[in-house]
DNA sequence: CAGTGGTCTAGACCACCGG
DNA sequence: CGGTGGTCTAGACCACTGT
């Protein structure tokens, strides 16, 4: 045991100590550590890698937190069951999503214009009462050229701000032209899900039957800055979109 | 500022310094202080309740995940947008879902019995080859007396374990009577969601018109050991039940 | 520049687990 | 009992922010 590892932390390097760490271990236990397997214990890393046990432990939490290590008081610390397939949903816009998911993809723009917002939209971006309009944007979906999800977009757009067709249709994503153009980027968000039916429209827009089954999902996305920056409603076909997601205690 | 704090740490309680001071600041965040608004720096809240400030950081680091607070480097840490309501989904029995909810838990089961693993279940389940039975339960699950959900859940009991339908009568919740039988805690879980519709026999036990929209749940869920302890089917009510889920970065 | 959070050290004692 | 992770201290220096 204890033999000398082959990857090492440089004191020099730009990269923190603890991030240095945690990059190697993640490496082992995606190549060589078996599930269930005990790590070496917290004073062996500081050893091996010759890092205090705060450094140490500051990656461990890393690792812990994001499910590749649990730890076992007076046992020792595990590797965990391996990370199932790639992870939905963690913020992605749709395009990173389909991309994620194999597939192509691909938009048509409905509608981009400023309108009043609803009590409800109001609510959601939490508007000052002199917020007179916002941005609504409605985008038909695709995969692979085929229609999967209708999309209807509040942005919070201050008097001076705007966002083009061409805009849109240059960079394909959303969070793409907020993030280039005004510097926002999300943070975090809350979503609702819920099944309900097509309707004529909708049927007609996604190619489906009236009355199939439709997965409504909204959104509420907050920049780093914690401001309200998109409330989108969106609907998938049931057929061809699901949602997966990892929960932890 | 920097006033005498009204609650203090207490270096005798059982409860861990960094623990007592994450309650503190939580109890200021949800009462008194506002979005956006600074906290006492780090230093600060060192010398208000003598600790260091790696406790401080400790307790700095639970609240910011948590998305109570977040921090700028070199500016501060500062109060996040309130929590919206309950954060529903966080590995919650359904029984504890209801009550979350507001809502009187309720179940009726419709069968229990041991029966062949599907290669579905199988897998999920992560079994070896020589398990030859998974038990399986089926209920009816209701809130405020209202049918709400179906679910049919797949457990990967050895020989000697069992449930009887006493035992699940009299606690109400599976995950209870997982705990205190076979010391079986959630620790991690992955869900899909779908949209369907109800078929004749589904529409029957929900009691709405065949073809009404229904939520599609699927959940694999693994013990505090990593080892799966659950995979279970949920169908539940569109008009009655929704999904809420927080994402951070 | 002073003040903030970010990283890091070298210790210490405790609670828990297994042999 | 020795080894594990859990908590805690009193420092230090760095990188970033605002004035």
């Amino acid at each position: 045991m204890n033999s000398e590892p082959t990857t090492r932390v440089n004191p020099f390097n730009i990269v923190p100590k603890y991030h240095q760490l945690y990059d190697i271990l993640r490496q082992q236990i995606e190549d060589g550590w078996q599930p269930h397997e005990a790590i070496p214990s917290e004073r062996e890393l500081e050893n091996l890698y010759n890092v205090s046990r705060t450094t140490v432990r500051q990656a461990l939490n890393l690792l812990v937190n994001e499910g590749y290590l649990y730890r076992e008081h007076g046992r020792g610390t595990f590797v965990a069951r391996p990370k199932l397939q790639h992870s939905l949903h963690l913020l992605t816009s749709f395009t990173d999503d389909m991309r994620l998911r194999g597939l192509q993809p691909g938009q048509r723009l409905l509608s981009l214009k400023y309108v009043e917002p609803t009590s409800r939209v109001r609510q959601q971006l939490d508007l000052s009462a002199e917020v007179s309009e916002v941005l609504k944007i409605d985008r038909l979906r695709f995969g692979d050229a085929e229609p999967i999800g209708l999309h209807t977009a509040y942005l919070p757009l201050a008097g001076g701000q705007a966002i083009t067709e061409e805009e849109l249709a240059a960079r394909g994503s959303l969070y793409d032209v907020l993030e280039s153009k005004f510097n926002l980027l999300p943070a975090e968000a809350d979503e609702t899900l819920e099944a309900t039916v097509a309707d004529e429209h909708e049927a007609s827009l996604l190619q489906v039957p009236m009355g199939s089954p439709l997965l409504l999902i909204e959104r509420t996305t907050w920049a780093q800055t914690r401001r309200p920056m998109e409330f989108v409603k969106m609907l998938y076909r049931a057929d061809r979109y699901k949602y997966a997601v990892h929960i932890t205690r």
